[in-house]
DNA sequence: CAAGATTACCCACAATTCCCCACTTTATCC
DNA sequence: GGATAAAGTGGGGAATTGTGGGTAATCTTG
C-alpha cells in the first residue's frame, strides 16, 4: 500500500531516484521490477509493481478487440506499458516517450496510489491539485460514495 | 505478454531491428519464426510468433466461409501473412507489399499488444494516438469495462 | 539459359545504454 | 553540534545494441 506526496527531481539522464522509504517494499514484492505506462485521463503516468500490472494487463486483453473502446485501451494502456528495472543505487530510468507525453522535465511529484504509484511534473501536479480543491463538492456525488465516512 | 513502445527506423533495404529486450523472449517461444499481416481496421500491421498465429489462422478458417464477412476476413488477413524469420542481427525484412499497406517509410513504431505487436508508421501511430486521448470516454463504455478499476 | 533483381548472410563501425564508482548533501544519533 | 551513516546526484567507460553496406546465393523474367 503506497502513498505520500514526493517531490523529486529527474537528472539529466531522465533517472528518477525511488524514495528511500518504499524501496524495502518494492523490493519484496517484486524484487525491483515495476512497470510504468500512461494515464489515459491525465497527462501523468502510472508506475506498478510487475505482479500487480500482469493482472490488469490480462483483464485489459480478455476484452473483446473488435470493439473500438477497448481497442482503444488496448493500445494506450499496454502499448505504452514499459518494464522497468531499479538500478544498484534505486532509480529508475524514464524512457523517453513517457517523460514526453506526461511533460517530465526536472521538477516531478510521485504520488502514492495504494496499488500504485502516480508521476506527474510538479506543475502540472499543483495545477490539477489546485482544481480538485475549486470543485463545488455540492454537486453528484455518486451513491457509492454517500456511505463513505472520513 | 509483450507490451511498451519502441520507435525504430527502417534501412533502406526494409529492414526493421527488434529491440534487444524482446529477442530472448522470441527465440523462446518461437525460435525467431514469425507472421506478419495487415489489420483490417486500420492501417498498420500485426506480428505474431509463429504458434500463436496458427492458433489464430484455425480460428478464421474455421468460419463459416459462405458468410461475406468471414470470406472478407479471411482473405485480407490469410491473403496477407507472411512468414518472416529474424536475421542473426535480430532483424526482419518486411516485404514490399506490408509496408506499402501501412504506408511504413523510414520512422515507424513498434507496439507491443499483449500476444502479438502492431508495426505502424511513426507519423500514423501519433495521430492515432493524439485522437484516442481525445476522445470523450462519457459515451457508451461497454459493460465489460465498467468494472475495470486500473 | 542468361541477366537482372532480390534476398540472405556476414562483418565492421557508430551510437546508445547500462553499470558501476565516487562525490555531495541530508538525516540520525550520541 | 559534531560525527557517522544513509540517501541523492553526477559522470565515465565498457559492453551491448543499432546501422550500414558488401558479397554470395537464390529467384524472376525475358
Amino acid at each position: 500500500m503506497f502513498r505520500g506526496v514526493n517531490p523529486i527531481n529527474l537528472d539529466t539522464k531522465g533517472r528518477m531516484a525511488i524514495p528511500a522509504r518504499y524501496r524495502e517494499q518494492i523490493m519484496g514484492c517484486c524484487d525491483g521490477s515495476l512497470v510504468a505506462t500512461i494515464d489515459t485521463e491525465e497527462r501523468c503516468l502510472l508506475l506498478y509493481p510487475l505482479p500487480e500490472w500482469e493482472e490488469i494487463q490480462k483483464k485489459i486483453e480478455a476484452l473483446p478487440s473488435l470493439n473500438p473502446a477497448a481497442r482503444r485501451l488496448q493500445r494506450l494502456l499496454i502499448g505504452h506499458a514499459t518494464d522497468l528495472e531499479m538500478d544498484g543505487n534505486g532509480r529508475l530510468l524514464l524512457p523517453a516517450p513517457l517523460r514526453d507525453y506526461a511533460q517530465l522535465d526536472k521538477k516531478i511529484v510521485l504520488l502514492g496510489q495504494g496499488r500504485k504509484f502516480e508521476i506527474w511534473s510538479e506543475a502540472l501536479w499543483e495545477a490539477t491539485r489546485d482544481e480538485y480543491l475549486q470543485v463545488d463538492e455540492g454537486n453528484e456525488i455518486p451513491e457509492e460514495m454517500q456511505t463513505l465516512s472520513l
